[in-house]
RNA sequence: GGGCGAAUAGCUCAGCUGGUUAGAGCACCUGUCUUACACACAGGGGGUCGGGGGUUCGAAUCCCUCUUCGCCCA
């Protein structure tokens, strides 16, 4: 450790600062948890939501993870066995299109590379380049346990994979399904609900005219957004009830440009109103009519490829007109509407608005694609997953967020886990190649053989959704299938930090998986934070470039600048604004309180000193001044603030939130400004003002000074820790109390004293003596170097107290301060403070008695207007009668008081002359 | 199309189950380099709580309605 030094630098130096905690706090193992830890104290966990392992760091990730690092700090210097469990996802789509597009770059494609080369090269690439976000990530402070840094792709975590697909498949929940899901012609894969995102899009409905085949004089007209697959369409479908079209049931229409003879026919899932109430059905090209297709039996032609290319696929023989074979999707549709047009088949083009899926790893235009896939049956998942919502082992903040979980999950579909891609989780399914009859093999461990004719097998080629392993987080990362030390002490987590846009991919899914296989939830709070965005609203994104590099901002004003501005920002899910055009005006007020804080620290270190300090618990209260009695008291109420605004940590009875309970906490904003308030507005402005005089003497009070100064600015650290660790450490660790080798990172949370409120009411006077002086000085333009002269009229117990503390109100007022029992008279400005004080402030020669007169006069006004109002109340027979009498009891003192303040007032007003 | 939420000072937001003279931070204006701090200190201005209606002794707070905006889902 560093030998205390009372000559500190005038500013902080946040590189260097940085650079010398972190590594220390690491060497000694403060960030590790031990699950032995966990029997003797409460455990507090935190999962990390793992980055993309080729992400790197963003603001959106340094608000998330400070956040968590806030949490995780508070909970370790709260007493509780903390770990923050942190790590990677392998990100199957993303990372392999990036290694993708290297091979394209060299005129390879992945086909041409072979499966085995292929993995091979994308897990070289991870190697290399991967994890680099978790450097990152301690560069802004973060205090996760790095012994247990976890990845999705690990052999541990791939075994806790393979495990749960084999279980869930023996509980009758994973099955292959043959329907029409989600495609991304560009990435080559399926894609679930949840990936395949909604765009509003203002498209066209194409209005298409079939003629009947007995009778091509006449024709239905169908409505379609998409005529390109008009050549996949096996059916006409019209609602049954429609009586326009309810003769034409039964008949047949040609379609144009093939030829091919379709039924129409009647289902109740047209729409009369929509269009022209008659609806094209293509099987293979749309969920909804493939649903169609399979209650009528219907054939399903599949004219676009895996490619999003116009061809005749399965089924579709005589279907794709030569020369549209082989086009592009969306070329298919500009050749086929003027097709159309020349045929005399296209009755008229209407722009319309709608929303059109597009893949939310790379935003291609969706291609419902019939294929197989496999899938979970999430009904029974989802149950337990609202039973914890609602039995209040789960609570979800901010707590609207909570109505939206349980609105999906009550709506919940069948989840397609299969993606056609190469990197990720193979599916653990064999099957036989001789076809010897015997079913898939679904196993745990790898199969080489046929186990009923010995042939050889084949694995499923598909692997599995990312996601599929990310649901598992809270326990794979903890050792999960096998019953370890660590998941015994640290399962179910308590608190999970995301961003609302991944509460359905991660955390609900996390919670079914945490349900099903632990009976538990993994956490037993969510707690969303809002999103970064730029001083337009806009959320900053890599496309817009109105992103902001969290370690630029380090590098420019310290990591605890940043921490301080994202939690200073940060109200119950609300969006953080930064100006990515103007660093200094998002980063300066961080900046300015680490600087603030130095000086404090410097200001105490020189006047203090290095030599022993008393703790407060030895003093005599006797010997406290009334602004030690109220620094101390106004830590009491920063603790108790700071605690309000955190927590409560977990749910009382540590397995089920109350409804008292369930909203309560984690108002960092609160928090931070809780603590900023008292170190600065309290322990700066007012306590540092009142004792400078008393350290500059010596003596016994000067002990007492030194060791409230000493406390208060401890406490003050402790508070500070989690959202600005760095600087606070560093001061910390200079505090004449602190004992050599600890660090306040493993230092305790403040509790409060157990003193009576109330005790530091006497200095209140004081603080509001001093503002009065002030205001008479601005007013009157004092030049603020000159001394003037106060009295304080006061009588009986008041008068005593006040008289202790003239040399304080003079001190910190630049006044001469005398008491007295009447008041002097003469030109004096003249100001009423509470307890009936008159405080009298003669300035010689610059008394305007015109200002002083209109300035008791426009305060007697107001304050008449309001006892009028206050009167007319109390005078209303029916406020007195209906309201709670303690409301009404408050209101006549009011009255009273004001009425003696008026009268006061008055009396003044008489002696200026007015 | 369905659901949820928001609208309070120039900006970002607090104001819990109706009862204080409606608050905070930042921004703004004025003065000051007062030996911890001008990245600071001191003083100051600024809101008919989105519009309308209702309940109540009393509404920023509860109900209805309209307008605007945001999010989720189809």
């Amino acid at each position: 450790m560093t030998a205390p030094d009372t000559n500190l630098p005038p500013t902080y130096d946040a590189a260097a600062t940085e650079a010398a905690w972190y590594p220390r706090w690491t060497e000694h193992g403060v960030f590790t948890a031990d699950p032995a830890g966990a029997s003797s104290r409460e455990p507090f966990v935190i999962v990390i939501p793992p980055p993309n392992v080729t992400a790197v760091l963003h603001m959106g990730h340094g608000l998330n993870n400070t956040v968590q690092d806030v949490l995780i700090r508070w909970r370790r210097m709260a007493g509780d066995e903390a770990l923050w469990v942190p790590g990677t996802d392998h990100a199957g789509i993303a990372t392999q299109n990036v290694v993708e597009k290297q091979l394209a770059a060299e005129g390879q494609t992945r086909f041409g590379l072979g499966r085995e080369p292929f993995v091979q090269r994308v897990a070289e690439f991870v190697d290399k380049t991967g994890g680099e976000i978790l450097n990152q990530l301690k560069s802004i402070g973060s205090s996760a346990d790095w012994t247990r840094t976890a990845y999705t792709f690990s052999p541990e975590l791939s075994r806790a994979v393979r495990e749960t697909f084999v279980r869930l498949h023996e509980d009758g929940l994973v099955y292959k399904g043959h329907r029409v899901s989600h495609w991304c012609p560009r990435c080559g894969t399926s894609l679930s609900d949840e990936e395949a995102e909604f765009t509003d899009t203002n498209g066209k409905l194409y209005h298409l005219r079939y003629p009947l085949a007995d009778d091509p004089t006449q024709a239905i007209t169908v409505a379609t957004t998409r005529p390109e697959t008009m050549l996949g369409d096996v059916a006409v479908a019209v609602n049954p009830e429609d009586e326009r079209y309810q003769a034409w049931i039964g008949k047949e229409v040609i379609l144009p440009l093939n030829g091919v003879r379709i039924p129409i026919i009647g289902d109740s899932y047209t729409d009369p109103a929509f269009g022209s109430g008659a609806v094209k059905i293509t099987p293979a090209h749309d969920a909804n009519d493939f649903e169609v297709g399979k209650r009528h039996g219907l054939a399903m032609p599949v004219v676009i490829d895996a490619e999003g290319i116009v061809r005749e696929s399965d089924g579709a023989a005589g279907r794709v007109p030569v020369e549209l074979s082989g086009l592009d999707r969306f070329a298919a549709r500009k050749a086929i509407v003027t097709l159309l047009e020349t045929a005399g088949a296209l009755v008229k083009i209407e722009p319309h608005a709608h929303s059109v899926r597009h893949c939310y790893r790379c935003d291609t235009v969706v291609e419902p694609r019939l294929s197989d896939q496999w899938f979970v049956h999430m009904r029974p998942l989802a149950d337990k997953a609202l039973a914890a919502l609602r039995t209040g082992e789960l609570r979800i903040l901010p707590e609207r967020w909570e109505a939206v979980y349980v609105n999906w999950l009550e709506g919940i579909r069948d989840w397609n886990i299969s993606r056609q891609i190469w990197w990720g989780h193979r599916v653990p399914v064999w099957y036989c190649i001789a076809s010897c009859g015997q079913a898939p093999i679904v196993s745990r461990t790898d199969i080489t053989a046929c186990p009923d004719c010995g042939g050889a097998v084949r694995q499923d080629e598909d692997v599995l959704d990312t996601w599929f392993s990310s649901w598992l987080w809270p326990f794979s990362t903890l050792g999960w299938p096998d019953d370890t030390p660590d998941l015994k002490a640290f399962y179910p987590g308590d608190v999970l930090v995301t961003a609302p846009e991944i509460l359905f991919f991660w955390v609900a899914r996390m919670v079914m998986s945490g349900c099903w296989f632990l009976g538990q939830a993994p956490f037993h709070t969510v707690y969303l934070h809002g999103t970064v965005r730029d001083m337009q609203h806009r959320k900053m994104s890599k496309s817009l470039g109105n992103g902001i590099d969290p370690l630029d901002v380090v590098q420019r004003y310290g990591a605890d600048s940043l921490r301080w501005t994202m939690v200073a920002g940060l109200g119950l899910g609300v969006d953080v604004m930064l100006d990515p055009n103007d660093l200094e005006k998002s980063f300066a007020p961080g900046r300015n309180f680490c600087t603030k804080l130095w000086n404090i620290g410097r200001f105490l270190l020189s006047r203090v000193g290095t030599g022993p300090v008393a703790p407060v618990t030895s003093l005599d209260t006797a010997q406290l001044t009334a602004a030690d009695r109220w620094i101390l008291e106004r830590l009491d109420v920063a603790i108790a603030d700071c605690d309000a605004a955190l927590g409560p940590a977990r749910p009382a009875d540590l397995t089920h939130w109350t409804d008292a309970e369930r909203p309560r906490g984690l108002r960092l904003s609160e928090y931070a400004e809780a603590a900023r308030r008292f170190v600065w507005n309290e322990l700066a402005d007012w306590y540092l003002e009142s004792i400078k005089p008393r350290l500059a003497a010596e003596g016994a009070d000067r002990e007492v000074a030194r060791a409230v100064l000493a406390h208060a600015f401890d406490g003050a650290l402790r508070l500070l820790h989690p959202i600005v660790p760095f600087i606070t450490e560093e001061l910390w660790q200079k505090l004449p109390q602190t004992p050599s080798g600890a660090f306040l990172a493993q230092a305790s949370w403040p509790v409060a004293s157990g003193q009576p409120v109330g005790r530091g009411q006497a200095f209140e006077l004081v603080r509001e003596a001093v503002q009065a002086i002030r205001q008479m000085r601005s007013e009157y333009n004092v030049n603020p170097g000159a001394w003037v002269d106060a009295t304080l009229v006061a009588h009986g117990e008041v008068a005593a107290s006040l008289a202790a503390q003239t040399e304080t109100v003079g001190a910190i007022a630049r006044a001469k301060v005398r008491m007295d029992a009447s008041n002097p008279g003469g030109a004096a400005a003249q100001v009423l403070l509470s307890s009936g004080v008159e405080l009298v402030v003669p300035l010689a020669g610059m008394i305007d008695l015109d200002k002083e007169r209109q300035r008791l006069q426009t305060e007697l006004t107001q304050l008449e207007t309001q006892l009028m109002a206050l009167e007319g109340r109390l005078a209303n027979e029916k406020f007195v009668a209906k309201a709670p009498d303690a409301v009404v009891a408050a209101e006549r003192a009011k009255a009273a008081d004001w009425r003696s303040r008026c009268d006061l007032l008055r009396d003044k007003l008489t002696t200026l002359g007015a």
